[in-house]
DNA sequence: CATTTTTTCCGAAACGTTACGGATGTTTCT
DNA sequence: AGAAACATCCGTAACGTTTCGGAAAAAATG
């Protein structure tokens, strides 16, 4: 409630003084900035950012623009992503909201409409696709945005990604070593930019190695328990040839790939190794499976950070080339993995 | 992009005119309107809200404050509620925003900010208190809020919810009229305004019988399946006093109760009889029980609606006698309850 | 001491919108 | 015909902030 005026008229100061004592600029003696500060405190002033983002531009705050999360593998990650974007935003400053929209309404047309209202800085844009119109709408409307997953050779924005081709190159070529030739890749959904990034890591891989690519022995979909079960049992269903090993993308798949193999009475590692990424998502442990599961391990979490920082970077005016990143992935050999006999 | 002087400057009009035009004010002739709103949507013209909220006081956002949903049982619930909402604000031409806070944080603080902030017109409130800071809080500051699940007889407030003391007052009641003498009742978080409501009624149903409470058949907690799960074995360990029909506040701690007994080797409702509130949500169906379940049942989904107009309306002036609203529940009557023997 | 430089401050303008009071022209009433 | 009423429009001010160019005071320089 309390406005700069009341600030400057208590102090008898000027109103831009008292702005430019609380924004830290340098023409203002220390003896009245903790003047400000101090009455700033005492009349409990916090600016108003409608004001500040009409004149400035700024309003401190960003947002995330998604449809709401359908299927229990997405509405998991989807507290995930929201709650830890949320809190390193905070821990900048600046403010983090979250608009949802209809599956059936227009993307762009959200975006826009945030846009010209005036109050958003910048967006979030996470789980991009190989070709994203939201990227595409953003670039052309010069909008300040960041993007968490994406491939690294797209383009001219700031990212945050790990990097998903050598997910999928690290664990295909961990069983190549061990003796795998018939290996299946159980993989998230095509389009998105990092099943896309793993399709070829898994490809690449398999090349190097001058091994086939069993088309059969590849599926995706919506990366939970169901997609495992599924895939596992049609694979070992009427084919002639099965998987000696099996990728799974993510903890969920490889959790229903667990159960598949033990519906169908195969052991692991003995008749099928099974390896997978690990995001390390609170809910789903790698430490409650047995055998203990052979991943790919880096953590979601370890995304927000940067992320936040990188959009905040943008705003700043810093160059791009500074704002983009690619974590590392560690492969952590475990028990469910062995030679085929 | 486009602003209001464009479209004057376009026009030959006055700002205010178009102003006026577009906000459908009385003062303008329809000529004029027509030429306006086709400017508009020429130009692509999206008020800038914060110029609107700066000199109007209205911006047509609206926000919700929470912290992080924490375990399986809140997540689910969480994103049925955001993503209600959110459906209902856009219908009626607002914006609705989330914001998270972390758990250590001040819940008012964070209102405080958002407030000042000078953005946000109101705010709606989920799972109250029975006696709930927000509460206070707002209303000393005087920023319109709605609340969902509040005790009707709490105040000068909108609010929309289901009548909860009824819910387990007729749940209590249709078991007693069976002839059950010792009903468990399993109730959500001790201190929310439902929880609260829904003890009296089950306290009340039982003093117009005359029964007697039994203290160690009730209990309380986050309302999950292992709570149903962890009460009923618990009921059943070392009391002389063990119920003969269990009242489940929800559907995942009814479906606790089940495991439970069927683990305990009692069959429903020949050993135990088992009823519960039956809050429709999509992810845990009533149908998936056997036998089926006799439930209170009222959609959480329909509150949205009501919320969002309530909320509206307290922004619109409408006086508060009406936008507050307690929805009826039914009792259906299904096969997992008989007459003890 | 006069001049330049530095430090510290301030007034005015602007951002895009709506509220307010008044202005113009046209119609209706007496 | 004159007065009153209505319909339609407009200019100005305001919301609270930052930016810009410059002014005043203090310090450093010659």
């Amino acid at each position: 409630m309390a406005t700069l005026k009341d600030i400057s008229e208590h102090l008898s100061l000027s109103v831009t003084q008292v702005s430019r004592a609380l924004n830290g600029h340098s023409d203002v003696s220390e003896a009245t900035r903790v003047r400000v500060m101090a009455a700033a405190k005492a009349l409990n002033y916090t600016p108003n950012i409608a004001a500040r983002k009409l004149v400035s531009g700024r309003s401190g705050i960003v947002g995330l623009v998604t449809t709401a999360p359908k299927g229990e593998a997405q509405s998991s990650n989807y507290l995930e992503v929201v709650v830890g974007l949320s809190a390193q935003f905070t821990k900048l400053g600046m403010q983090f909201l979250v608009h949802i929209i209809d599956e059936k309404d227009d993307v762009v047309l959200a975006y826009e409409r945030l846009i010209n209202s005036g109050t958003i800085d910048g967006f979030v844009l996470v789980s991009a696709f190989e070709k994203d119109t939201r990227i595409a709408f953003l670039q052309q409307r010069k909008v300040p945005f960041v993007v968490h997953g994406c491939s690294s050779d797209q383009g001219e924005y700031p990212f945050f990604d790990i990097d998903n081709y050598q997910v999928a190159y690290q664990l295909t070529q961990h069983l190549i070593e061990q003796g795998h030739r018939r290996i299946a890749f159980i993989n998230g959904v095509s389009g998105t930019a990092y099943a896309c990034a793993r399709m070829r890591g898994y490809q690449d891989a398999l090349s190097a190695a001058r091994l086939p690519l069993y088309s059969h022995l590849v599926c995706a979909g919506e990366m939970d328990a169901a997609l495992g079960t599924i895939a596992t049992v049609g694979m070992f269903a009427d084919n002639e040839i099965k998987p000696s090993a099996i990728i799974a993308n993510n903890v969920l798949i490889a959790s229903g790939v667990y159960s598949a193999l033990s519906a169908l009475n195969l052991s692991i590692p003995e008749d099928v190794s099974v390896v997978a990424h690990d995001d390390v998502l609170p809910r789903f442990r790698t430490s409650a499976f047995y055998p203990a599961l052979t991943v790919t391990r880096s953590p979601l979490s370890d995304s927000w950070g940067p992320l936040a920082k990188f959009l905040k970077g943008t705003l700043d005016g810093i160059p791009v080339a500074k704002l983009q990143k690619t974590g590392t992935v560690e492969l952590i050999p475990r028990a469910s993995c062995a030679a085929p006999h």
